[in-house]
DNA sequence: ATATAACAGTTGTTTTTGTAACTAACAACA
DNA sequence: TGTTGTTAGTTACAAAAACAACTGTTATAT
């Protein structure tokens, strides 16, 4: 596959992992942006919320290795569509616990049901080992790097 | 590894692979922004002509499924930095075909060196089978958009 | 106590992207 | 010819991201 003394762009796994994850973000991006009007990252903050219940802003940015900025943007955002709610902890007042509204809880099984039929159609054509393997090496890969 | 009938957003696919792929891209990015302040696009551009030598910022475009507004400003920013050379084509003069220039040629030479190291570390826990399947399954996913 | 540092989250400014509209050159066909 | 359509690449404007500076609150340490 790889010619020995060369070096191939498209045989470089930071730019085919890029191109991947790009090309399959932009096609699953078609389901919340256009049914619901939202960004990558409030998609992020829903499913977090949806995921594990309350949580901060802070542990989300934490989970989701995004920036505080983007993560308080995206929640102001997703408050405005009255999709989540926020709550000042009592024992620190600096906190702010989120979660989901009756709507948000809606909208994130919706997408969630998209997001197992995504994911089905775009391994169709793969072995159950395959995948397993895929999975696994993009968590090393993540992981390498704490 | 997954429970049986609750989505994770962890276990996402399309969501480890962007984690895995934004991780990846932040630290590669540290050598060439740091090194030679360009960005993502013009590191690509740069990659195409150095590995294909004289290309088309169409071609590029098409091979690196990148909009041409995002080329041409990459091609913008790296002929500033004296890094790529345009020359008309002579049988459509809409047509440039861009090249590295001998600064170009060096930079390239020394970010190729750059990202060999750098593929191998980040895959030094991997098997050879794991990385083999890992390319595999990131070529056929991007694939399956076709 | 009170000064200092650390922290959660927001706001402001700059840089980069996305999208559409544009220019200039060619192609096709009446 | 000349009219219409297409293409390569650029530019203008709006949306989003990056980064730094900020507010308000709690923790620490003298």
């Amino acid at each position: 596959m790889q010619k020995n003394k060369f070096f191939f762009i498209e045989d470089f796994l930071p730019y085919i992992l890029t191109q991947a994850a790009e090309t399959v973000s932009a096609n699953f991006q078609a389901f919340y942006k256009g049914k619901y009007g939202i960004l990558r990252t409030e998609w992020r903050v829903l499913f977090h919320l949806g995921n594990f219940g309350q949580m901060t802003a802070r542990d989300i940015g934490i989970n989701a290795k995004t920036h505080k900025t983007k993560i308080s943007r995206a929640v102001f955002r997703l408050e405005k569509k009255k999709y989540l709610k926020r709550t000042t902890s009592e024992e620190d007042r600096r906190v702010e616990f989120l979660s989901l509204t009756e709507k948000g809880v809606a909208v994130y099984n919706d997408l969630k049901k998209e997001a197992e039929g995504f994911e089905k159609r775009i391994t169709k054509n793969f072995t159950e080992s395959e995948v397993l393997v895929l999975r696994q090496c993009l968590k090393k890969l993540e992981a390498n790097f704490d």
